[in-house]
DNA sequence: GCGACAG
DNA sequence: ATCTTGTCGC
C-alpha cells in the first residue's frame, strides 16, 4: 500500500526509526538545567541565591469525535509557589499522520514543538524551565537492548527543554506488563509504597510506576524524556499532583477539549483547508 | 499463529 | 484519543 508521496508505511517507519536512533544521540539523562527542585521548607526562608523551579509546563492533544484527524492541541504552564496556570495557547490542527505505536513523536511532536517556539517568542518570562509530556520518554521500545526513546525524549530533544514522559497506561516493554506492576503497588508488604521502579527483564530501568495521590489506586507511568535524572523527575512530578494526574497535563488536557467545544468553527475551518 | 501495542 | 450517567463518598 502506498500513500500520495509513493512512499510505503514499512519504509516510513524505517525512516523514523533511523530519526529516533540519530535524535537519541543527542539524549540526557542526568540532571541539566540552573534550577532546584523546591523543597517544603522553602517557603519561610528563601535565602538560596539559586534559581527555583518556578514554571512547570504540560502539553496535551484532544481529539474531534467526529473527526479524530482534527486536534487541539494545548501547552499550560503553571506556577508551582499557587498552581495557577499564568499561561496557556491552544492549536487546531489537522495531523497528517496516523497514530502507530512507538512513533507517536511523529504524530505530535511538531504541533508541540511549534506552541513551544510561540510562548518562547511571545511569552519568554513564561517559557517552562520544565515540561510534562503526556506520553512516555525512555519507557518505549527501541531495539538493540537498550532503553527507548518515546515522545517525551524526541520533544526535549528538538526544543532542547528539560522533559518529563507521563503515561496513563503501561507500554509492555522488556517483560513489563500492567497487571503485574498494579499488583506489586496494591500488595499488602508494599501498601505503604506508592513507587515501583520499572526494571524490565534485561535489568534496564525504563522509569517508575507511581501512586501520585494517596487516593489513586491506579498508578501512572513517569519516565525520562531529556536533561533531566528519574530521582528529579519523580520529585517534580509528585509535586504537581493535585489529582493523579500531574497539574500541568491535566490542565492542557482540560483546556484543550474545553477550546475545542467552544471554537467549533476553527475545527471546521481546518477541516475544509 | 496469537496477542500486545503511549496517544 | 473518543463514545458515556449516574453514583457513592469525603
Amino acid at each position: 500500500m502506498e500513500n500520495i508521496h509513493g512512499t510505503s508505511l514499512s519504509s516510513q517507519i524505517n525512516n523514523w526509526t533511523g530519526i529516533q536512533e540519530s535524535l537519541r544521540r543527542r539524549l540526557v539523562l542526568e540532571d541539566d538545567f540552573k534550577w532546584r527542585v523546591p523543597t517544603h521548607e522553602d517557603g519561610s526562608e528563601e535565602n538560596s541565591i539559586a534559581e527555583t523551579l518556578k514554571y512547570v509546563g504540560g502539553v496535551d492533544l484532544s481529539f474531534l469525535k467526529d473527526d479524530p484527524s482534527i486536534a487541539c492541541a494545548g501547552l499550560v504552564v503553571v506556577d508551582l509557589d499557587n498552581f495557577n496556570v499564568v499561561y496557556d495557547d491552544f492549536s487546531v490542527v489537522q495531523l497528517q499522520i496516523p497514530y502507530i505505536p512507538g512513533f507517536l513523536a511523529f504524530r505530535e511532536a511538531p504541533i508541540l514543538l511549534e506552541l513551544l517556539e510561540k510562548v518562547k517568542h511571545d511569552a519568554p518570562l513564561f517559557y517552562p524551565q520544565l515540561l510534562m509530556v503526556d506520553g512516555n520518554g525512555l519507557l518505549h521500545p527501541q531495539g538493540k537492548g537498550s532503553v527507548g526513546f518515546g515522545l517525551a525524549c524526541h520533544l526535549g530533544v528538538i526544543a532542547n527543554l528539560p522533559t518529563i514522559g507521563i503515561g496513563k497506561n503501561l507500554h509492555h516493554v522488556d517483560g513489563l506488563v500492567q497487571s503485574e506492576v498494579r499488583i506489586l503497588l496494591e500488595a499488602k508488604e508494599n501498601c505503604s509504597k506508592d513507587l515501583v521502579t520499572l526494571t524490565g527483564y534485561s535489568g534496564s530501568t525504563w522509569g517508575a510506576a507511581m501512586r501520585s495521590t494517596e487516593s489513586s489506586l491506579k498508578p501512572i507511568f513517569v519516565s525520562i524524556g531529556h536533561r533531566i535524572s528519574l530521582d528529579t523527575a519523580l520529585k517534580a512530578v509528585k509535586m504537581t499532583c493535585k489529582y493523579r494526574v500531574p497539574e500541568p497535563i491535566r490542565q492542557a488536557d482540560i483546556r484543550s477539549r474545553d477550546y475545542l467545544q467552544k471554537h467549533p468553527w476553527v475545527a471546521k475551518i481546518v477541516q475544509m483547508q
